[in-house]
DNA sequence: AAATGGTATTTTGTCGACAATCGACTGTTT
DNA sequence: AAACAGTCGATTGTCGACAAAATACCATTT
């Protein structure tokens, strides 16, 4: 048994908050009030403070000195480079996996594999959601290196909140997913690297199309202002005027 | 002219901090107390306490619930890590780079790389090292990423304290990295992509290499508890023994 | 002397109050 | 009516005090 650390008063605050990102309770670009959030949740604006600066190394809020936080918005240019930056980290890790993966990583890999095809056969959704996350961090854990886990992991949550906009494209393909998934595990498990390597990339490109035109086309029409609310004054004094908006 | 806005207490606060841990006056592994820098700074702890998140983002500190705040330790395998992560991001930023750029990038990218050759003519470092960021950071803006913009800036106060303990072993091949810098531009000027990647990538693995060869060897003998202090009595009760230690 | 248990001290976490700043509103002037 | 200045309300920033937790210390026991 090994046995986790209570949750912070912050970390529960800010696991509160992401999710409401998560699921688009709190739009992008949608301002955040500390009181507001700190009256709702009955505790004091500290812990929510703290809670928020715990977002904003997630890329979940962006806070800008004496104006407060706001949910980071989205826009095709942002979503290109969430996914091509984590997709960079994850390839990294992959070839880690590859390299460093001793015979029991290989095992619980395989494990989480084995348990994503069930799942799959029994068309359980969420049971292959979890799988597949099993999979995925046991990959990770594999790789062996604690920095490149933490910056990833900082970067799931805005995956995620991507991956919840997508759901209904992407369940029609859980076959498809669990192909290359099914794919890479052989490679890995065979010590094929490079053709390992391959497939991650092949899926994260796949993951990458499919996010962007769910952007682009189907949800514009749905709910505009979900991911372009504020439409913001522009009225900045200070500072590179213009580079910065992009991904407001 | 464009203006900047005044740095918040906390940001200053910050890079007060940051700078003594790029110095190695607080070092590797050591514990931060609110109080004392709250207390040295003549300000309350909540802005300090906001300065230690900043500082979480760009991995100079680890924060613990309930434990405190740590200067981020120095192991061979965690700059390593570094280095392969900083490298990523950056031949990303680099690809973007040479397909993105507007001919005015490419001017301003051009100047950087004279007045660098200027400096080194003149044999005077710390212009080199001026020009030599304006060169990275005009990369970067005409990369036209923002995230990706953020997430490198935010790794390199890191990168900079490696470079702070490998000055000595840098400072004699100036000629040489202005070499390497001059060929990238060369290339980016003639819109040749793939070599123009390809020598970042080479100038990378020449600072990852410098830099692990100065732990290794150099340093070890003169200050060695300069790297690993604390050497923590282990005495951890909860949560993944093993495989978060890599980086204390 | 080693291990255990309990107490004291130090350090971090949370709170409510106050100060400074920002944004919106309103009234004035041209 | 447009532009500007000044004022007011709302929001974030900073502070000092207190609560809770972790660590260090010491005594007691075996």
């Amino acid at each position: 048994m090994t046995f986790m650390a209570a949750q912070s008063l912050p970390e529960q605050i800010a696991d509160h908050i992401r999710e409401k990102i998560i699921r688009f309770e709190l739009k992008p670009g949608e301002n955040i009030r500390e009181a507001q959030l700190a009256t709702e949740l009955q505790v004091s604006r500290s812990p929510v403070r703290e809670a928020l600066k715990l977002l904003e190394k997630q890329r979940l809020v962006e806070q800008t000195p004496r104006k407060g936080s706001k949910v980071t918005g989205l826009s095709k240019e942002y979503i290109a480079s969430l996914y091509n930056i984590t997709g960079a980290l994850i390839v990294l890790a992959a070839k880690q996996c590859a390299e460093k993966s001793a015979p029991e990583d290989l095992k619980k890999i395989n494990q989480t594999v084995v348990a994503a095809a069930d799942a799959v056969r029994r068309k359980d959704i969420h049971a292959y959601y979890t799988a597949f996350f099993d999979f995925s961090l046991s990959c990770l854990k594999a790789a062996r290196d604690p920095l490149l886990e933490e910056m990833i992991l900082d970067l799931l949550p805005s995956v995620r909140r991507m991956q919840y906009l997508t759901f209904t494209l992407r369940s029609e393909s859980l076959y498809e997913n669990l192909e290359i998934v099914k794919r890479g595990n052989a490679y890995l498990q065979k010590g094929d690297r490079e053709k390992a390597v391959e497939t991650v990339i092949e899926y994260i490109a796949k993951e990458k199309e499919v996010a962007l035109k769910t952007l682009e086309a189907g949800l514009q029409s749905i709910s505009k202002q979900m991911y372009e609310p504020a439409a913001d004054k522009q009225t900045e004094s200070a500072d590179q005027p213009l580079e910065q908006r992009g991904l407001l």
